[in-house]
DNA sequence: CGCGTTCTTGATGGGGATCAAGGTGAGTGG
DNA sequence: CCACTCACCTTGATCCCCATCAAGAACGCG
């Protein structure tokens, strides 16, 4: 097959590789993805990408960095309800006037682009319904982590789930990865406080569960800690999401 | 505007008040609607409405009755992701072979149909869209709930959720509702225990918050309640949902 | 009336919050 | 090259919210 030499640069990055897994993409929709890829725009850190009560705007693509939807309450209290990677959509709702549920901040430099329109291409079509049904099953994870898993089950649970979706786009390699968040910003994904995940984590790294130095995460063995955490894997099979 | 005996009997059914109220239906989409509320069949309380795991039936709209989504954990710690009421969906994702993400048992019996089917008209349509806007802005609040709510807060903020839900589809006037959930059930959506549950109820009724016999809660004042908790309130204005 | 489910209340303990103080490392400027 | 700073990590001490265990009371139902 013959590729303009834009598309076949950009097959390696992590939001291609995600959108080519969740579904068969033809020709014309790499292409067009690859070329819209190729357009991504920087977002810096602590900007928001989308506002909680503001119209949502174009149909968006991440390419690189890590993005989180933010709930703030009034007294301060900060709640992550869900972390955004490359490949992740934003704002796919079908609806005709969309307004934001929440707030979606850039936790780190953050490109973004803005992906060939729903429909435009039956592959990618089914790869955006793929990839928002996977994130309904992340929050439906969350819920489950938060209403009932300790402070040890969150963790290892969302370092799990981090791990999966980092393979999925090429970002993790042999369940090692890099993790750009601080234990208070884990803390916030997971209704702790930053100390209680310091120390939760000190115990899991002499438990020999994991090793994390300067930002770079490695589990020792996923399928010894899914099992002790009960973790329910949501997978992905040519073109149907499985959960098991 | 002349309508079949059907359809307008079926208008009061808070399935439809709650579709109608989404978005504008037109004749035809109100008397297809009203046609399959009529065929609505039951399903026995504790019975499963679909399976995680298993592929997701036909589409699906509540008629009658509470349901919830649930995830079991091996060693039977129980959390109730999301409740679903008349007028609520199942099985709206787009995608061409979806798998169950959670199981939906049935709470109390119920009553549910097959309503016309996505695309068919374009109000519905619309509707459906909304709706699933709405269960994600619900699933959003119920994490942020979780994460950083204490047990009043869980307990006050969720009843408030109900009672907005309730009173979109009808079937609460005046803050006031039927609530067929024991104490157990509401622990397991909340993260806590029965007997914790029923602390925080009574100190509810003692500060005059809320009133709950027989079945029946009544609010004293969700302004005031809404207020206390820091609540953002998910309203519908005229197709579009919009968050304050 | 008897029985199971749900609600209620008490006693006790633990998981995680909170408050407080270092320690560490990367970047910055003199 | 070293002081300085700032963000982040680490550790200790104390407290409280909520789980757990246990046992009645109230309610609905056959």
């Amino acid at each position: 097959m013959i590729r303009p030499a834009i598309a076949l640069q950009r097959t390696f990055e992590p939001a291609f590789r995600r959108l080519s897994k969740l579904a068969a993409l033809d020709a014309g929709a790499e292409t067009a993805l690859a070329a819209a890829i190729d357009d991504a725009v920087l977002v810096q850190a602590r900007r928001e990408l989308l506002s909680e009560g503001k119209a949502v705007g174009p149909f968006r693509l991440i390419v690189a960095g890590w993005a989180a939807r933010v709930r703030v309450l009034a007294d301060g209290r900060r709640q992550f309800l869900s972390f955004l990677l490359p490949g992740d959509l934003i704002g796919h709702c079908g609806q005709s006037h969309p307004i934001a549920s929440s707030t979606i901040a850039a936790l780190t430099d953050v490109t973004v682009c803005t992906p060939p329109a729903p429909g435009a291409f039956a592959g990618l079509t089914e790869a955006y319904h793929i990839s928002r049904a996977l994130e309904e099953a992340h929050l439906l994870a969350h819920i489950t982590r938060l209403g009932r898993f300790n402070a040890h089950e969150r963790i290892r649970d969302l370092l799990l789930e981090l791990n999966e979706r980092l393979t999925l786009n090429g970002m993790a390699v042999r369940d090692s990865f890099d993790l750009p968040l601080t234990q208070e910003m884990l803390g916030d994904a997971l209704g702790l406080t930053s100390v209680h995940v310091n120390r939760m984590v000190q115990t899991a790294r002499r438990d020999g569960d994991l090793q994390w130095r300067g930002g770079r995460v490695t589990l020792t063995d996923p399928a010894v800690l899914a099992r002790k955490v009960g973790r329910t894997v949501v997978r992905v099979t040519g073109g149907a999401t499985e959960v098991s």
